[in-house]
DNA sequence: CTACGTGCAAAAGCTTTGCATGCGT
DNA sequence: ACGCATGCAAAGCTTTTGCACGTAG
């Protein structure tokens, strides 16, 4: 697990407090959409602006520091890249979210590899359902 | 496959030339956003308004008759469901789209279904990732 | 010191909503 | 004739952009 610092540095990137209370904010909450995120770091630093956060959000993506998914039809989410690579359900009932080792979908990347001359990115899946509870409660 | 004039009727919605339209330009169209679907219900009749497009699909989806995915990391894409039931994988170097038969990800959603007690919807599924012709490009 | 990063404000999408008119039933 | 559906216009959100200042390196 690379530190930050250095990843920033390595590409030239300059180290300033935005980028680090957004990339801590991202590992704290999990799955944060760009509004969550700022209002996160308003709370320690409350001058701190939207555009900094979709800008540094960006950054860190493209840092391979965070990572995004789509767990709603409208804002993306970002989250740790710290944690084990996953993948996500998203339950349309009741909006829970689990995060799944990519390990459990393996077989199915790698048949899309050999049957479809595809390389998935299966850290971006999410996998739209229901899950039991909600199903049961029909 | 179910006429569309007849799940309109039993659901209580009228018939209506915007509707029909909405529903052939979404048959033709393949994979389009709401506004390529504006774009070409206008060719036809230019008075049909955005707001018009929006309220249909939402309505037209309702019923079953199409559905939508995120075939980008913006607009929402809708497609018929008169053609197989299928999920899409995307190229994010030459956003070329692959629709792929239900079929080929059973095993994967069956696996999310007993180990996840999750009842995925694959008509939903997108992956994203890279197509051999592009990786190999590299 | 240099120029990258930030804050601010305005603009740019995209989508939704309220309302009066029109049209399907 | 009744009331849903549409067109229009305006508002609502989220995200992007231009610019001048501040600050990391």
């Amino acid at each position: 697990m690379p530190d930050w610092r250095s990843v920033l540095r390595e590409k030239g990137y300059r180290l300033t407090p935005q980028r680090e209370l957004i990339l801590g904010a991202v590992e704290e909450l999990g799955h944060a959409t760009p509004d969550e995120v700022l209002a996160h770091v308003q709370e320690r630093a409350s001058t701190i602006n939207p555009s900094t956060v979709y800008r540094t959000l960006e950054v860190l993506e493209e840092l391979g520091l965070i990572r995004h998914a789509h767990l709603s039809d409208r804002a993306p989410t970002y989250h740790s890249v710290t944690d084990h690579e996953h993948f996500h359900l998203v339950c349309r009932r009741c909006r829970k979210v689990t995060s799944v080792d990519v390990e459990d979908a393996r077989g199915f990347m790698e048949s899309l590899t050999t049957t479809h001359a595809f390389n998935p990115d299966v850290g971006h899946l999410t996998v739209f359902g229901t899950c039991m509870e909600c199903e049961e409660k029909t």
